[in-house]
DNA sequence: CCGTATCACTGAAACGGTTCACAACCTTGA
DNA sequence: TCAAGGTTGTGAACCGTTTCAGTGATACGG
């Protein structure tokens, strides 16, 4: 039989104290040592435990937090919720992880569906980072944006993006490669996407010769655009801008029996665990996960805490080198 | 100015009546037609949504459903998490994502927070299955066990491991194996592991040779692990009872400079997509992950509607053979 | 034409906490 | 001795719904 819980009222009668007092006791504020000690055993006495949909309720705060993922078949954003989710959970707060798989309409909806279910703050990985209804949202709770800034953010973990293109492309450059396919993560109807302005930009400083795709981050539909831009273009490297797209193309690659690095070079973006059992190894841009989970927990706590200070941390990437990226072949004389 | 959200009353008003009769015409119960249109419209006037905090203080109910993984260190459950999380947003409901990692002490406290929490019911992946608080659990509130059968639970997701090990080990008895290690998730102080007395019975039938040992989900502590046995047994082959286990084995063969199949063979367990990608393929035990996720979906579904039949599913596994395991090398004489 | 259902709706009591305003008591300092 | 101030604790309002018991109508069968 599971019985009823107890309530705070009978913790109350059980010390003849008033319910308010019980209150303030289990949460040591504004009562007496010894009040408290006996409040504490007559609690543990009773197995009562705060109801934390009444305290919701009345106090207005969840203890869950919204996380608010890109596109959870990217198998690094997995390992990132996961993470934040532990992280969260040690500081006694529950994370509510939704998918916007990409499109802003679902995203801006999952936002909207969490700011409903009261959840105390939100840690986002925007889709569309320039959509209006941020800023809107900013003002009702905190939120920690990761990956892109966000206007009205109580925090923010940013990826020097640049950096780690130029990265890309310089180790690209470097080994020969000119002309180089650009991979970006698909996604649904977002009007410009920075990254691959910022990796033309890049690619027009270096001379190189980009030609653009996007794919999407399950296996399957990655190998499908890998397939379809390796066969159009011949391109002598493609440089995907998630770990996962790049798994797509050892797929397509092997399909097409093309042997990598001998007849195409790969350069990765992330460094998901499994990057480096691939064969070759993918060489690959490193962004520390864990630096990034700790980094958006702390902000997020903080925030949420009511330190609301506007904080912001930037991530700094390095190469990880390994075999996907090999010089590129001599066509042609000279 | 995010101004205060508006509430029931403000709707009653609106409408010119009670408080109770928007309740109702809103979920469309006990009203004229007439009537229901009328506060929808003013609902939507307004702007007004059903707080789900002061709903699930007065009904009980809280429209989440706990999700308690075995270990998100595992990339399979990880999928499996996500599947789920997608599948219960579906129909309107939200997944709190928690993590056993693997330790029944652990799990058994978060299975009690998330009672705590007030979830509609649990989807569990239980570490420790024999645990005696599981019925007790189970009478307080709807659970679905995945993989796992467990005593009084709503729902069941049963594997036919049974079926699963003979495939695995018929597989490798076919091709020549007769030593062979087993490598099982480490579980914090599991008493006895079903999965060990189960393969080694198989073991025992076919005549094979097989030594015992656990790794941890994680890349690299799998990687420790799976090199300590090759190192002190060279077997002729590892099987391994989660991809991501095998994951370290390939890892670890790298290090040694043995090659898969040629000194060693594999076999994994789950068959996560990344399996397909490795060189050679991981030849593995299929486990129809889709099909796990509707089906666990929709037991949790029917059990927190109500429907609480007592319902089991039991999934067959299928072989999948890539490259991972060959032919045992030829020892000795004959 | 009367009793009985049925329908549409209302009032008030939950649900189980938190918090505000205030009271009682005890110190303290002048 | 008295005002000021600091502790402890209290009572009641409140958070925003749902739900139960009940109330007038209106319809209906006999």
């Amino acid at each position: 039989m599971p019985r009823k819980r107890a309530t705070i009222r009978e913790v109350a009668q059980a010390t003849g104290l008033s319910p308010a007092a019980v209150s303030y006791a289990l949460r040591g504020m504004q009562v007496s040592e010894e009040t408290m000690e006996r409040v504490r055993a007559a609690a543990a006495e009773l197995g009562y435990e705060a109801d934390p949909i009444a305290r919701a309720l009345a106090s207005g705060r969840t203890n869950m937090i919204g996380l608010l993922c890109g596109s959870l078949e990217d198998l690094w954003q997995q390992s990132l919720a996961v993470g934040i989710s532990r992280g969260l959970r040690e500081k006694d707060r529950y994370a509510l992880i939704l998918d916007a798989v990409g499109d802003p309409a679902r995203e801006r909806a999952l936002a909207q569906q969490l700011r409903d279910q009261r959840v105390d703050g939100m840690i986002v990985q925007p889709v569309d980072p320039a959509a209006p209804f941020w800023s809107e949202l900013c003002e009702s709770l905190p939120v920690v944006a990761i990956g892109d800034s966000l206007a009205g953010t109580a925090g923010e973990v940013v990826f020097d993006n640049r950096r780690g293109v130029t990265l890309a492309l310089e180790h690209l450059h470097a080994m020969g490669h000119r002309r180089i396919a650009l991979l970006t993560p698909t996604m649904t109807s977002t009007p410009d996407r920075p990254a691959d302005v910022l990796v033309t930009a890049e690619a027009d400083r270096l001379g190189l010769d980009i030609v653009v795709a996007t794919a999407p981050h399950g296996l399957a539909a990655a190998t499908d655009a890998a397939h379809r831009i390796l066969d159009a273009h011949r391109p002598s490297a493609v440089f995907c801008f998630a770990d996962s797209i790049a798994y797509g193309v050892y797929a397509a690659a092997a399909e097409l029996g093309l042997s990598i690095p001998g007849d195409v070079s790969v350069m990765g973006y992330d460094n998901h665990p499994m990057s480096s059992l691939l064969t070759p190894g993918l060489t690959t841009v490193d962004w520390d996960i864990d630096g990034i989970v700790r980094a958006a927990v702390r902000l997020m706590s903080a925030a949420a805490d009511g330190g609301a200070r506007r904080r912001r941390v930037v991530q700094q990437p390095t190469l990880r080198e390994r075999g996907s990226v090999g010089h590129a072949p001599t066509v042609g004389g000279a």
